[in-house]
DNA sequence: GCCGTTTTCGGCCCGACTGTTTTCAGTCG
């Protein structure tokens, strides 16, 4: 069994013993434990081999053995039967808002209940009402979250939660009581998909901002109202929430509900071994703690004024981490070392590979989409249109590739635009991993991005094998959305990530970051090493119609999350630098 | 279950809100 799916069953296993109501204590040595693995460099066979795998922190003796099982052969006692005891129905019981390991164990023994149908059944006959610690409002509010599971559930993609928040931020900013505010959470942290908005205002009167937040247009229910924090549930199902916190709390406010939760975690513990004491109030002496009844409390406390949250972590002998790194994947190491990343940014993008035009299924023609690149300031864009196999995007066969060529040549020559076209297709790797047109007719090309289009039912092996042998082919310039996934709407065919990429450094081979807020594929999670080891990226917007040009900033902040900076980045790079490691004259 | 020069036991990050209580447990982030 592989890391990945080692790294899933400790965190199921944790979950499981959660349901059972065993040591929370014992539940996050499992948490961490998946996480040390999951962050793990080495190759895990090497790792366990050589018996250093207990010198990894967070993984204990216990955890040593079990791994080495479960790497071994694939299976666990200690799961299967831990599985075993606990309906897997139960676990779906965790989505809904308000229920707790606590009380669905509680339910689970006293009223037999094992899955949301029986659940929302005790709930019709009042039953659930009637337990201890148990109320009316609990059970109503069971029977709503189970009435709203999808919409509750639901995650949204970056750009869709990010649309939202946009206004519901520059409201907030215009009110008179607000000083300043900020969204913070995984919108803040550029996650791929965000769950709820978070917003973070610094403020001496809260009272005015609760009103206006939870009366604002669009708000379908208001589900908490306090002092300094309130919910809301937006018309789309997205939840907001919103606190306030006194001016000079504001950046250690912001810093916390930015997150990540990992990420917190390791700053707190970074400042107790400083005997600080870290919370959203601020950074205070630990011995505040200690004598529990004289001490003040946390929001009576007055944290010492800080201008941004680069003060804090310099409080923490840390470089500043931006949000988009704060994942608790080896920031917090660097930033001690001073050993960040100079992140890429939206400015730092020069050109755009992989665009379509109406010669296949783009909305745009050819000169339309160059005027847009150019409004743009780009100094390049690459054309990529489906090949022939893709007939349901009215894919190009030969004849009508060569005329495209010939016609971005000679607009080329006319001096028409500033942006400079490079020739190019989004050629179907077929099933059998050769691709839709010949090598006489892809070396006629600029630029070849190589993508799988169909036939995407193949098991691991069958797809990882076409996905290595498109990127053997000479005339191949990089290879499109390697998974194939559509963000919370499809799951990407099954690919062994770590021979695609040693594939593509083999044979010197880009792998784009397609930057449709759809994609975001390849994942940014398997950038940073992958950059290290000097793959080299493309962040290609995939633009359908001139004004999806702008996906590329989409890939950026995904980019940013997987720590690369512009020298990973072929788009970043001056035309002349951008013609000459294409051939181009 | 993990961890450790105040160490092999007894801690483990911190606080707000809700609904249930009448001083607090559970959940959430």
């Amino acid at each position: 069994m592989d890391k990945a799916d080692i790294v899933e069953v400790l965190e199921a296993i944790a979950e499981l013993l959660e349901l059972k109501g065993e040591n929370a204590f014992k539940v996050r040595a499992y948490q961490n434990g998946a996480r040390a693995l999951e962050t793990l460099d080495e190759e895990l066979g090497t790792v366990i081999a050589e018996e250093r795998l207990g010198e990894v922190k967070g993984i204990g003796k216990a955890l040593v053995e079990k791994i080495t099982t479960l790497h071994e052969t694939g299976e666990l006692e200690y799961y299967d039967k831990l599985k075993a005891s606990v309906p897997a129905t139960m676990l779906q019981m965790l989505e809904i808002p308000g229920l707790g390991p606590k009380k669905i164990k509680k339910m689970h023994d006293a009223l037999g209940v094992e899955s949301i149908d029986q659940l929302a059944a005790a709930c019709r006959e009042g039953k659930v009402a009637e337990l201890d610690g148990f109320g009316e409002k609990t059970q109503e509010k069971i029977l709503a979250g189970i009435a709203n599971r999808e919409a509750y559930a639901a995650r949204h993609r970056w750009a869709d939660a990010e649309a939202v928040a946009a206004p519901i931020l520059a409201g907030l900013r215009e009110l008179k009581a607000v000083e300043q505010a900020e969204a913070a959470g995984s919108l803040r942290r550029k996650r791929e998909t965000v769950g709820d908005l978070d917003f973070l205002v610094a403020a001496t009167e809260p009272g005015p901002i609760m009103e206006w937040f939870t009366t604002q247009d669009g708000v379908a229910e208001v589900t908490a109202k306090g002092e300094t924090k309130s919910s809301v549930r937006l018309e789309g199902g997205m939840q907001a929430d919103l606190r306030v916190v006194p001016p000079a709390q504001f950046f250690y406010a912001l810093h916390h509900f930015t997150g990540s939760k990992e990420h917190n975690v390791r700053m707190r513990q970074r400042a107790l071994e400083r005997g600080l004491s870290l919370s959203e109030w601020g950074l205070f002496p630990e011995d505040t703690r200690g004598a529990k009844e004289n001490a003040p409390k946390p929001s009576e406390r007055q944290p010492e004024p800080i201008e941004g949250e680069q003060e804090l972590f310099k409080k923490l002998d840390l470089a500043y981490i931006p949000p988009e790194l704060r994942e608790d994947r080896g920031e917090i190491e660097a930033a001690a070392k001073d050993a960040l990343p100079v992140l890429v940014e939206p400015e730092d993008i020069r050109g755009v590979f992989h665009n379509h035009t109406t010669a296949s299924d783009g909305r745009a023609s050819l000169e339309e989409m160059v005027q847009a690149a150019q409004d743009l300031g780009f100094e390049y864009l690459g054309i990529a249109d489906h090949s022939k196999s893709s007939f349901q995007a009215n894919g190009l066969d030969e004849d009508r590739l060569a005329a495209q060529v010939e016609a971005i040549g000679k607009l080329n020559a006319s001096g028409k635009f500033k942006t400079w076209v490079f020739t190019g297709s989004e050629v179907d790797i077929l099933t059998d991993g050769r691709l839709d047109f010949s090598d006489e007719v892809l070396k006629t090309l600029d630029c070849v991005v190589a993508s799988i289009h169909a036939g995407m039912t193949n098991d691991e092996a069958a797809m990882t094998k076409r996905l290595v042998k498109a990127l053997e082919n000479e005339h191949v310039t990089m290879l499109g959305h390697m998974t194939g996934r559509l963000l919370l709407r499809r799951e990407g065919y099954p690919v062994d990530t770590a021979k695609v990429i040693d594939a593509a450094l083999a044979n010197g081979k880009i792998i784009e970051l397609n930057a449709n807020p759809w994609r975001l594929d390849m994942d940014w999670r398997l950038w940073h090493k992958g950059a290290e080891r000097g793959l080299l990226c493309s962040i290609n917007p995939d633009a359908h119609a001139p004004d999806q040009l702008g996906f590329y900033r989409n890939g950026v902040y995904a980019a940013r999350k997987g720590w690369l900076e512009p020298k990973h980045i072929l788009n970043t790079r001056p035309l002349a630098e951008v013609k000459a490691y294409l051939g181009v004259k």
